[in-house]
DNA sequence: CCGTATCCCCGAGGATACTG
DNA sequence: CAGTATCCTCGGGGATACGG
C-alpha cells in the first residue's frame, strides 16, 4: 500500500515519486504532540528557547529540546548559538520550513471549516448507537 | 498558544475561528499509524473489510476495526452492512472525507517534493556533529 | 466474513534534579 | 539561560483466541 497511489478528483495532481515513506515521516513530525506549535510560533520570527517554552502551554523542557532537535534534523529550523553570558540560542524557520506552512495551513483551515460537522458526527455516533442499523428491503438489521 | 495564530506569507488565509483544537484532533487522526492508508484505499472507491486488511500491509484486525470506527465517528467514512451469509460490510468515504483528500494531498506532495532535501538534512545532522558550530566575528564556537 | 475480548509489551512523554 | 540525565507512568498497538 502506498500513499502515493491516492487518486481522485482528477484535478488532483498525483505525487510524482513514492512519497509514501516521506509522507509517513513528515506526518510523524507534524503529527506529533508539539512540533506544530513550535512551527506556529517560529512562523512569526526567530524565537529563543525560553520564549518558546513560555509560549507553548504545557510543554516540558525535555520535550521542547527533543522536538527542536527533530525539526533541526529535518532541516525545518536552524539553531544559532550566541556564546554570551548568559547563553542565548535562537531558533528560526528555514526556507524549507516556511514552505511547509502552506500545506499545513491548508489542513488547519480544513479542520477549522469542518470542526462543526465533525462535532456533529461525533454526537450522532456517540449518542445514538441505536441508530446504528440498516434498513434493507423493509427489514431492520441492528449492528452488533 | 494557538495554531490559528499562525501568520505568514500574507497570501495565506488565516483560519477564521479557533481551529486549534480541531486541528489537533484531525492531526491525531491522520497522523496516527493507519488512518491515511485506509483513506488512501477508500479514495479509489468503496472497499470491504478484508479488502482493506489485505491491501494495507501489516495492519492487525484489531487496529483496522478501531481505525475504521474512528474515521466513522469523525464522519469521514460510512459503514454499510449487508446481512448476507457470509456477512459483507462496505466502507466508503463520505463527502467530507473526500474534501479532506485535498489538503492531505498537498501534504503528500510537499513530502514528495522535499524528501531529498530532508534526507540531505538528516545526513548533515547525523554525519557531521562536528559541523555543529557557529562562526561569529571570525571565531568558531562548538556546540556543547 | 467481520468482528470482540484479553493479555502484554514498548516507547512517547511527564516530573524532577542537576550542570556549564 | 539552555540545556542533560534519570526515573516512571500510561496508553497505542501487536498477538492470539473466540463469537455471530
Amino acid at each position: 500500500m502506498s500513499l502515493s497511489h491516492i487518486e481522485l478528483p482528477a484535478d488532483m495532481p498525483a505525487p510524482d515519486t513514492g512519497g509514501c515513506v516521506a509522507t509517513r515521516e513528515i506526518l510523524d513530525r507534524i503529527g506529533d504532540k508539539w512540533s506544530l506549535y513550535i512551527v506556529a510560533m517560529l512562523a512569526k520570527g526567530p524565537r529563543r528557547f525560553n520564549e518558546l517554552k513560555r509560549g507553548i502551554d504545557g510543554i516540558s523542557q525535555r520535550m521542547l529540546t527533543l522536538t527542536l532537535r527533530g525539526l533541526e534534523r529535518d532541516g525545518l529550523i536552524t539553531r544559532t548559538m550566541y556564546p554570551t553570558i548568559p547563553p542565548r540560542v535562537d531558533y528560526e524557520l528555514t526556507d524549507m520550513g516556511r514552505t511547509l506552512l502552506k500545506p499545513v495551513m491548508a489542513l488547519v483551515n480544513w479542520a477549522s471549516e469542518n470542526q462543526v460537522a465533525i462535532a456533529e458526527a461525533h454526537k450522532r455516533f456517540d449518542e445514538k448507537p441505536e441508530a446504528d442499523q440498516v434498513l434493507i428491503q423493509g427489514v431492520v438489521y441492528q449492528r452488533r
